[in-house]
DNA sequence: CGCTAACTTGACAAATGTCAAAACATGTGG
DNA sequence: CCACATGTTTTGACATTTGTCAAGTTAGCG
C-alpha cells in the first residue's frame, strides 16, 4: 500500500518539469519525503516572516505571492501556475519569507523538504543546473518588474504588459484575455485599480485598444510600442 | 612562463569566495580559461542588450549595474564590490543584459566563460550549491528592493537604508558613511537627488539624524523604525 | 429580478519630479 | 594661502503623476 503511494508520488514528481530528467531511483527516494498539500481558495500557505523548511511545487490551482500591508492594500508580486516551483531561493538562504502566499483557487501542491533536495543536488548535477536556471528566470523577472516600477509611467507599464501578452511577436492586432480580475492585474503592475481603469480609458481614447470586460483588443501594437520610448 | 601565469591566476581564483572550496586541480583548469580585464573609471563593461558569454568576478574597484534612460537619468540597481560576482543569472538564461555595467573607479575583474563554469558545475556539487546561494541572495535583494519601491514612501526608503547601515542591530546611535555620492545613493533608492536631499532635511528637522557631508549621524534609530509602520 | 462584487468616474489631495538658481565643496595653479 | 574653476548639493517655485475617497455604474449570478 505504501509502495503504491510512493509510486504514485514518484509519477507525479516526474511530471514536474524540474524533476523530469531525474533518475527513477532518485525520484522514488524523493517521493518518500515529499508531502502533498491541499489548500482551499483564500487559504494562506505561509505568512510573511515564516521560516522556510523547503520549497513548493504547484500541481493544480493558483497561488499568489504578495507583500502584505496594514490596510489590506497588498501588492501582488507573482502568480504561480501549475508546474512551477516557489520558495527555493528563501530555502537556500534560510531567511524568513518576505511575502505571504495565498491560494486564489483551491490548489494542490507538493512540499519538498530542504534535506531531500539538498541530498539530491549532491547526486544530480543536471538538477542543480535546472534549479539555477529556474531561479535565474525568477531573478530576471524581478529585474524587469523593478525596471517597470522605476523607469516607467503607469501607461507605459500597461502598454508593456499588453505587448508581452501578444500571441506572436510583431502582431499588430490581437486579443488579450486578462488572467485575473482587473484589481489583481493592477496590483501586479503596481497600480491602483482606479489608475489602471483610467489608463485603459486613455488608451481606448487614443484608439490603441478596445476594452470589453476582461478582454482587451489591441488595435495598434506599434502605437503601444511608441509609448515606451 | 605560461604555467606561472596559470598558477597566479589559480591563486587569485581561490581567493574569491565562490571558488574557495574548489579543488586545486579544478581551479588550475579553470585558470586556463579565464581572462583578466582592466577597465578604467567610466568605462562601460557591457551595454544593455549585449549577449552574455559568461559571468564576472570583481577583484578590485567598483562596478555599477544600472538601467539606462534616454535623458541620462539612469537608475542604479546595484553596486558590485570586490569579491562579488555578477551576470551569472543572465548567462544561465542566455538572455541579453537588461542593465548596463560601468566602472565607477578603475577596476580589475575576471571574465569566466560559460563553458568553463558549466563543466565545473558537473564536477563540483558544492560549487553548484554556492552559486544557487549566491543567486538566491541576489533574488532576495531584488525582492526587498521591489518591496521598497512599491510599498514605501521616500522617507521610509531612506529610513530603511539607514537602518540597514547600522553597525549592530538595535544600536540607537551611530554614524553612517554614505558609500558614494548622494545622487548615486538617491538613484539606488529610486529617488531624485532633490527628493533625497529634502528627505534628509525633514529627518534632520525631526531630530532623528544629523547630516554633515557624506556622514549621517543617526540619533534615534527607534524613531526611524517607527516611520516604517 | 435583485444582490453582491467588480469596475468606473469625478473631485480632490498628496507625493514626487522638474527646472533653475543659489550655496557649498573641492582641487588646482599661481 | 588665495582665487578660480568645477562639480556636488541644497533650495524654491511649480508641474505632473498617482493615490484617495466617495459615489455611481455595470455585470454577473443565484
Amino acid at each position: 500500500m505504501m509502495a503504491k503511494r510512493t509510486n504514485n508520488m514518484a509519477d507525479v514528481l516526474s511530471s514536474v518539469p524540474l524533476f523530469r530528467k531525474v533518475e527513477r531511483a532518485e525520484v522514488v527516494a524523493l517521493a518518500e519525503q515529499v508531502r502533498e498539500l491541499q489548500v482551499e481558495r483564500g487559504e494562506i500557505l505561509f505568512q510573511r516572516g515564516d521560516r522556510p523548511h523547503g520549497f513548493y511545487v504547484l500541481l493544480e490551482g493558483r497561488i499568489t505571492l504578495a507583500f502584505p500591508s496594514e490596510q489590506g492594500a497588498e501588492r501582488i508580486l507573482e502568480v504561480i501556475k501549475p508546474g512551477e516551483t516557489f520558495g527555493e531561493a528563501l530555502m537556500f538562504l534560510g531567511h524568513p519569507y518576505p511575502v505571504f502566499s495565498q491560494a486564489s483557487v483551491d490548489s494542490r501542491l507538493l512540499d519538498i523538504p530542504e534535506q531531500a533536495i539538498n541530498n539530491l543536488l549532491d547526486r544530480d548535477t543536471q538538477l542543480a543546473k535546472k534549479m539555477l536556471a529556474g531561479i535565474s528566470i525568477r531573478l530576471h523577472e524581478l529585474v524587469s518588474n523593478l525596471e517597470a516600477c522605476s523607469m516607467r509611467s503607469s501607461a507605459q507599464r500597461v502598454a508593456c504588459m499588453l505587448q508581452h501578452a501578444a500571441p506572436t511577436k510583431g502582431a499588430q492586432e490581437y486579443d488579450v484575455q486578462l488572467p485575473a480580475a482587473k484589481h489583481v492585474v493592477a496590483s501586479q503592475l503596481n497600480l491602483t485599480p482606479e489608475t489602471f481603469s483610467r489608463v485603459l480609458h486613455v488608451l481606448t481614447e487614443s484608439g490603441l485598444i478596445e476594452v470589453s470586460g476582461r478582454v482587451i483588443k489591441v488595435l495598434n501594437a506599434e502605437g503601444l510600442r511608441k509609448l515606451q520610448l
